[in-house]
DNA sequence: TCTGGGGTCCTAGGACCC
DNA sequence: TCTGGGGTCCTAGGACCC
């Protein structure tokens, strides 16, 4: 069976696209969480010289000389047209792993001439039709191989979105066109060492003797060969893995030096992780938090404290008070925080809790928990903060910047965009 | 004035066990 | 005089992914 990569090209940016077609012939631009930086960009926009990661308050002129469009990211957008998508895979394929939101790798059997061009074909057009995102299909045997040729599929003009390379006759040629810094697994480090090392491209690494692999990047670096020589060793997993862990964090709008912003900033993000901790079904046996200054002053400063809870909870009462109370440990009167997070950890689900020895508390049927759905229930019908706590503060200076945010075309009623006739 | 956020996996080294 | 060897668990840090 073969495995592939469907990959949304310039997932963001499509997204909006999709949303307002009118931007689609110009050249478009998705900034980060706090308006930071440029994190997806259209094909006009990336011709015309925007590259990721660059940060938006150096590049504005440019942008505003090249007309570009500008938007915030709009997470809840993308989520709900990644779901799309994901099930349009779904029904075109044997196996499905949501590996990100943009991309899954799938199984299908070959047809008997081995040909499954005339397959991916019709998924990309059913893609596109739907959701109007634009998507690169790459086949191999495994996934590594299917990743290479997702990226020839995408690179190369000729191969139109589809590349197949496990029928492909001279397979070393293509390894060859895929730079060393290309090849999945093969960070920044790792390509530093292999471009020192007269590695350049994936037909080279493929070849090179396993022992001084092994010696530098360890049994992942051995899988990866093993792949490239055509054998499966990366697990496929279409059952999602339970997250270990669930962290939320932001850079603020402008540095804090004050205990209570920090505990404001604290308690939002312990609120946000408690909903998800509830949407994923989990309860976390550990709470951190940590803060730091910024990466670009000279005084760095960074510090986190943990707290191991009696009984592990989703209860954001329980989590809040384990958060707030460590505050005092991170926070530091002489140093400008400019990010602060919460991450839950040692996460099990529902059904693993066991009871602390002394408590006479249930959990699921406890009145604690019917509390925590009520305010789900209401903050979802009628929108985000409907309830919410007062340790989260009312003024929120430190609020995240998302000045060019898009419409929830996809999720709520009243932002659908209307077509006049 | 401004520089993302949310994850996973692996390894080395220390502490501890018998 | 003499100070083992094999194993597990935990943690911090590094590297990677999108």
């Amino acid at each position: 069976m073969a495995t592939a990569l469907v990959d949304s090209n310039n997932f963001y940016a499509a997204c909006e696209q999709s949303i307002d077609p009118s931007i689609a012939n110009r050249p478009l631009i998705v900034l980060s969480n706090n308006d930071g930086c440029v994190i997806a960009r259209n094909a006009k926009a990336k011709y015309l010289g925007v590259s990721m990661g660059q940060p938006y308050f150096k590049i504005r002129r440019q942008l505003e000389k090249i007309e570009a469009e500008v938007r915030s990211s709009n997470y809840t957008l993308y989520a709900d047209i990644s779901q799309r998508f994901m099930s349009i895979i779904e029904a075109n394929c044997e196996e499905l792993e949501v590996y990100s939101i943009d991309e899954a790798f799938i199984k299908v059997s070959r047809t008997s001439d081995h040909n499954l061009m005339i397959w991916a074909r019709r998924l990309r057009e059913i893609i596109y039709q739907r959701l109007s995102l634009p998507v690169a299909i790459g086949i191999g045997e495994n996934k590594s191989q299917a990743k290479i040729a997702n990226h020839l599929a995408k690179t190369m003009p000729s191969h139109s979105g589809i590349f197949d390379l496990g029928i492909a006759n001279d397979q070393d040629y293509f390894l060859k066109q895929v730079e060393i810094e290309d090849v999945w697994g093969i960070g920044p480090k790792l390509a530093y060492w292999c471009r020192a090392n007269g590695i350049h491209n994936a037909l080279q690494l493929r070849d090179i003797p396993s022992n001084k692999l092994k010696k530098k990047f360890g049994v992942k670096g051995m899988r990866l060969q093993y792949e490239l020589k055509g054998h499966s060793c990366i697990k496929f997993s279409s059952q999602a893995m339970p997250k270990k862990e669930t962290c939320v964090s932001n850079s603020l709008n402008k540095p804090i030096n004050n205990i209570e912003n920090l505990r404001e900033i604290i308690a939002t993000h312990t609120i946000r992780a408690s909903e998800k901790l509830r949407k994923q079904k989990q309860n976390a046996t550990s709470v951190t938090i940590f803060t730091r200054t910024s990466f670009y002053t000279p005084n760095f400063y960074s510090q986190s404290a943990t707290k191991r809870l009696d009984i592990p909870s989703n209860d954001t009462r329980i989590l809040l008070a384990a958060a707030l109370g460590l505050t005092k440990e991170i926070f530091h009167p002489n140093y400008l925080l400019i990010k602060a997070g919460v991450i839950m950890q040692e996460l099990l689900g529902a059904d693993s809790l066991q009871l602390h020895l002394l408590s006479r508390k249930s959990f699921g049927t406890s009145k604690e928990g019917c509390l925590m759905k009520a305010i789900d229930n209401l903050n979802k019908r009628y929108g985000q903060d409907t309830v919410y706590w007062a340790a989260c503060g009312m003024k929120k200076k430190w609020e995240v910047r998302r000045r060019h945010v898009s419409a929830l075309a996809t999720t709520r009623l009243s932002d659908v965009p209307i077509v006049q006739a």
